[in-house]
DNA sequence: GCAATGCTTTGCATAATATGGAATTAATCG
DNA sequence: CGATTAATTCCATATTATGCAAAGCATTGC
């Protein structure tokens, strides 16, 4: 979420209030009430009533354990909302299930979010019914087909700090991508052979027993604005010339950069 | 979005305001400045210093050619963050070698594929207990802990279709469930008896040898999003006073979504 | 079991600031 | 080019947000 830094129109009680709901949104857990405070240097007292608001709407619930602030369902609703309005999303998600169909794969269509790689769309191999489960599964940077398209085909300088905490991740437990390096030559190297491909792949390393393989949606500037990726049990399925392959990438430079 | 409707507590400013959001998300299309300040009875000039707000933050933004304000790009991160926030996947994911641990039983995660209730996680106690499933397993609706637990805690509508083929399939092999009887009433009663205790079992139904209980972990609405199932071999396990069924339920609870 | 601590919530007087109508600017149409 | 509509800015008024202080409310320690 931007972060508004002059205060030069609006409401300013308005501004300080939106404060709070990206302090919450850029957060990876919820937050109690000082720590909200403290963060945002104002009285506990203001931020209290500011989460009034938003508790009212919503917008944040307040968990009745611990007493804690977070975001809350009317924020799901509202970024379903945003997300209805962005016409490249409805393209490729109607285009989805085709895919799937054709493919005889499970695909996903993930957007890049504040949390990293977030699925917002999942479709079943055989049959056309989308089914909601999965979706907002943030999926791993390194260690995810979807992950490591993202970090091939996006911009460079938000995503060297990410970079940087999950290679500390992986470093720590080498196991989970065994197909990489652990040095920072072994990640550029990997991210080059993506980029040459067009693709990303990966064999078991997130979930033990499928294979994924994932092509970026590229905008104007070639930068990925979302990531699709094919998931299945046949390691066959995503060798460079396979069959699959060459339907996601088609299917994804077709959805790319503006048209009409 | 939920529309707070009692003005009792937060900023009477701020109430007002995010009832021009709510308007913008339960739209589908654009809303110019007196659609919105006819619609929530409010002077042009107040609707404006609130979207000025919103536009600073990017939660709305103004379109230049025909000046009519929508939901931006600060409102789809939001929702992004409210959706990875509640990853249900790879937190639980992560938690369950401790589940294993802690119940000394074998832990599964599923979710709801096309196929049924598909096995997706897999953790294995200490106790060598060999199994013949694996990842991306469909377990039965009826005859599994899994099957059970979901059936009792999904939207009715999409399962009832499901429901009634396995119950014909039931009536042609009813060895497969000797606590259920044949007829529909039997599936409501152990259903309700699932949805009373928290949690679904069953006693070498599925595999002879091996007992199993499940719990979901529900969402927003109340709905199983994923199951959380413990096997074992022992029928004392799975006692609804047992401590492994204390544990998962207790796992279960804090891995959903916290309710308002 | 009682005191003490940290955190959250509420009350209240002050003044900061949101408000609505009118004036100004921009855009649209005959 | 003048007239009409919509969007934005201005300004005096009083509504209402604010910060401090005090009251709940658990949780912790003795």
């Amino acid at each position: 979420m931007a972060d508004g830094a002059g205060k030069s129109q609006g409401l300013t009680s308005l501004n300080h209030a939106l404060g709070v709901l990206a302090y919450l949104s850029a957060r990876d857990q919820p937050a109690s009430l000082s720590d909200i405070a403290r963060a945002l240097d104002m009285p506990p007292s203001k931020a209290h009533r500011y989460l009034a608001s938003f508790v009212q709407f919503g917008l944040v619930v307040h968990t009745d354990r611990s007493g804690e602030y977070d975001l809350g369902p009317a924020a799901l609703e509202l970024g379903l909302s945003a997300m209805a309005r962005h016409d490249f999303i409805n393209e490729t998600s109607d285009a989805l299930p085709g895919l799937a169909r054709e493919t005889n794969m499970t695909a996903l269509l993930s957007i890049w979010g504040n949390q990293g790689a977030t699925v917002i769309r999942w479709e079943k191999g055989t049959s056309p019914t989308v089914t909601s489960f999965g979706l907002g599964t943030a999926m791993p940077l390194l260690t995810s087909a979807t992950g490591r398209a993202f970090l091939a085909y996006a911009p460079a300088a938000p995503m060297a700090q990410l970079k940087a905490s999950e290679v500390d991740r992986l470093r720590k437990s080498p196991a989970l991508a065994p197909d990489i390096s652990r040095d920072p030559d072994g990640i550029e190297a990997m991210i080059e052979q993506v980029r040459m491909q067009g693709f990303s792949s990966v064999d078991g390393a997130f979930i033990p027993g499928l294979v994924a393989a994932a092509a970026p949606i590229l905008d104007w500037q070639g930068e990925a604005q979302a990531v699709v990726t094919l998931v299945g049990t046949d390691p066959a399925a995503i060798a460079p010339d396979a069959g699959p392959i060459g339907t996601l990438l088609q299917f994804c430079a077709g959805h790319s950069v503006p048209r009409r």
